[in-house]
DNA sequence: CCATCATGGATAT
DNA sequence: TATCCCTGATGGC
């Protein structure tokens, strides 16, 4: 589930439905027991994310920190709902309730931590503020294939493996090439793209790439196998071309050979 | 019932 | 590059 867009919509739906009353935290699982003792009954300030990390500030000088990594999911429920051994936190106000269950990271951090992790990550493509020059900058000056530095967090924070994959496709990039041998051309249209993607990943809590011209549909209606272009498909969703499939940054990636050359 | 896999990343080797 | 962690959906028996 979670790539940068929905670590942002979480953040923006954590302030709007537990605005700034007084939280109750607890760990049914009772593995952050203890943390959560510390933010219980204090309020939530604000909510934030940097790429696909999470952090929570909380009255009384606490930071809470979540990573959801790759099973992670952090979901609004019906309050009042049984709790179940998996829940690692939830939290719960005005009658809305949130349960975090299976993340990579669940911690209370102090500033300065939380100030070294943004400092390590690259621009992240939904902040206003991000700076395009400095993803730019690091691909430039790379050997690794371009497929394998999207993937990585301190060149560009939060993009995951279904996005660098329709990311490379809709700019017409094979993943394999190496980073410096994009143009600067290239480089611009890769941040433009996945600024463009993301921003709808984030407003529609999915990820769709597709043109909704091509599909002949909204994007917001799109049935589940019209949404992308060749992340785990076996043929292009635009020529029908077979998909080739490799591995780079360690992770399984497609591309169409016809359209990414 | 069990094995496998997944939109991630830290750590060991 | 390999291994491990965290959970749940899926598909094969």
């Amino acid at each position: 589930m979670p790539e940068g867009h929905i670590i942002h919509r979480l953040a923006r739906e954590l302030r709007s439905t537990l605005g700034t009353r007084p939280v109750e935290a607890s760990s049914p699982q009772g593995r952050f027991a203890s943390g959560a003792s510390l933010i219980d009954g204090e309020r939530l300030l604000d909510a934030e994310a940097w790429g696909k990390y999470l952090f929570a500030e909380f009255s009384g000088a606490q930071t809470l920190h979540i990573h959801l990594g790759l099973i992670g999911k952090l979901r609004r429920r019906p309050p009042d709902l049984p709790a179940g051994d998996t829940i690692r936190l939830r939290l719960s106000g005005g009658g809305v309730c949130w349960d975090l269950i299976g993340p990579a990271r669940c911690d209370l951090i102090s500033p300065t931590d939380r100030d070294e992790i943004i400092a390590g990550l690259g621009p992240d493509p939904l902040r206003r503020a991000a700076r395009p020059e400095q993803m730019r900058e690091r691909i430039r000056h790379s050997a690794a294939p371009i497929g394998a530095l999207l993937l990585d967090q301190r060149v560009v924070a939060g993009i995951g493996n279904v996005y660098r994959a329709e990311i490379l496709f809709t700019c017409g990039i094979d993943p394999h090439r190496p980073g410096r041998s994009l143009s600067e051309d290239e480089l611009t249209l890769i941040w433009e793209e996945t600024v463009r993607l993301m921003r709808i990943g984030r407003r529609l809590g999915r990820i769709v790439t597709t043109d909704p011209a091509e599909i002949g549909r909204p994007s917001g209606r799109m049935r589940d196998d019209e949404r992308l272009y060749v992340y785990h498909r076996e043929h292009c969703r635009r020529c029908g071309s077979r998909i080739e499939t490799t591995s780079l940054g360690g992770r399984r990636i497609e591309h169409c050979p016809n359209h990414q050359r």
